[in-house]
DNA sequence: CGGTGCGCTTTTGTATACAGCCGTATCCCG
DNA sequence: CGGGATACGGCTGTATACAAAAGCGCACCG
C-alpha cells in the first residue's frame, strides 16, 4: 500500500520541494499524488493545525519563520528538550542507553560528511532521547517542534566545524543520562540547544562559512 | 454565520456532552450539526491530530487519560507554564499586567461559588499569562495542553477550599510578574501547577470531599 | 492615459454517491 | 444444542459534481 497523502506532502516539504511561501493547490497535489482532492484536503488541514501551513486569504501556503518566530521556537524547544533529558536520565532503560551510546559512536563516522546525513542522524539521536523520557505527551509536543524546525532552510550542520562540537555535546548528554544525573542532563541538553541556536544565527547572519 | 463544525464538536466535548470513550459517528454528527459529512470529517481529523480523539480500530472515540498519561501531561504542563511565567515577567506590557491584576481581583467574588465558573475564570487567567509571554509557539503548545486537560472529568476546583488557595497562589504569581522577577514567577507557577496536580490526585483518590 | 467596473477563470468549500470493510446476528449443519 | 459460516447492515474512506467566492485581465469611459 502507498503512504497516505499526509505523509507524502510532509516529506515533500521536508525535502524542500515546497518551500516556505509556496502556495499549495489542492487539485495540483491531488493529481501529483494520484488521489482525489478529498484525502489531500484532509492532509492539508492536518498540516494547517500543526502550523506547518498557514492561510493567506483563501489559499494555503507553506509557513515561514521570521526571526522572532525562530527565537520563540528555540525558547520552547530548549525547555522541552531539557525536560526530556531530565526524564530520560530518570526513566531510560539499559537497552535504550545502549542504543543512544551506539548512535554517538556511529555518528563519528559521518563527521565532515554530507550535512543532510548529519542532520538526519542528529534528529534520530534527539528523538531517541525523547522516547527515553517515556512521556507520550512530551514526545508528541517535541514532534511538533521538530516539524516546525523543518521549515528552516538549511541545517546548522552546514556550518563548518559544527558537527564535531555537536558530537562532543551529544557525548556529554549521554554521559549524564547514563549516570542517571537528571540535572546534569538537563543542563547539558539546554546548552546544546542554545549552542545550536547560536550557530544558526551566525549562519543566517553570514558570519560562518557553510560547506 | 454559524460556527464551524470543529468548534461545535470541541464545545460539545468541553461541555461533557461526549465523554471519554464515547464513539463519534460522522453521520450522526453531520445530522446534529446540520451539515454534510465532509466538514465533520475535517473537524474530526483535526481533533485527532490534537490527540483529543483516538482511533479504536476504524472508528474515532473521545480520548481518555489514564493515571500515567495524567502524570505525563502535568509534567509537560509544569514546564511550559513555568516558561510562560518567566517570559511574561520579562515581556508583559503594563496593560497586560493591569488586566491580570484585575482578573485576580474579580475572581475573589467567585470564591465558594460554582466550580464551573471558577474553572473558567482560572483558564482565562492562565491564558492571559500565556499571551503575556509574547511567544506564539508557547501559546500554541499550551493551548494543546489545556485542551487535553479538558478530557478530565471534573475540575480540581470542585475540591473544598481549593479555590481560596489557588487565588492566593495566583496573587503570588502576579506579584512576581509585576516585579519582573522571572525566576520568582517561574517558581511560583511551577508550584501552583504542582499543587493543582496534587489536589487532583487527592480528589481522584476520594480523599477530599467535593462540593 | 489612467482608473474603474464587469466578466471570466481558477480554486476552494460543501454535498452526495459509491465502494469496501468490519462487526454482528442469524441460520444451518453437525 | 452449540459452533461456525454466511449474509446483511452500518460506517468509513474515496471520488466526483456543483456552487460560491476571489483574483485577474481586459475593455470602456472619463
Amino acid at each position: 500500500m502507498q503512504k497516505d497523502a499526509y505523509t507524502l506532502i510532509l516529506e515533500a516539504i521536508d525535502a524542500g520541494l515546497y518551500k516556505p511561501g509556496d502556495r499549495l493547490v489542492e487539485s495540483e497535489l491531488a493529481e501529483r499524488l494520484g488521489v482525489s482532492r478529498t484525502p489531500v484536503r484532509e492532509a492539508l488541514q492536518r498540516l494547517e493545525t500543526q502550523a506547518m501551513l498557514t492561510r493567506d486569504g483563501r489559499s494555503l501556503i507553506v509557513a515561514s519563520l521570521d526571526h522572532n518566530q525562530l527565537a520563540d521556537l528555540y525558547a520552547v524547544r530548549t525547555e522541552l528538550e531539557g525536560l526530556a533529558a531530565r526524564l530520560a536520565a530518570r526513566h531510560a532503560t539499559d537497552e535504550e542507553l545502549r542504543v543512544l551510546r551506539g548512535m554517538v559512536t556511529d555518528d563519528r563516522a559521518l563527521l565532515g560528511g554530507d550535512p543532510k546525513l548529519l542532520s538526519r542522524a542528529n534528529k534520530r539521536f534527539h528523538r531517541q532521547i525523547h522516547l527515553a523520557s517515556h512521556n507520550r505527551f512530551l514526545v508528541q509536543q517535541l514532534d511538533l517542534v521538530h516539524r516546525s524546525m523543518a521549515l528552516m532552510a538549511n541545517t546548522s550542520f552546514a556550518a563548518e566545524g559544527r558537527d564535531e562540537v555537536a558530537l562532543a555535546e551529544h557525548d556529554q548528554i549521554i554521559k549524564a543520562i547514563e549516570a542517571h544525573d537528571g540535572e546534569a542532563a538537563y543542563q547539558a541538553l539546554r546548552q546544546h540547544i542554545s549552542k545550536a541556536f547560536e550557530t544558526r544565527l551566525r549562519v543566517d547572519a553570514g558570519e560562518i562559512r557553510t560547506r
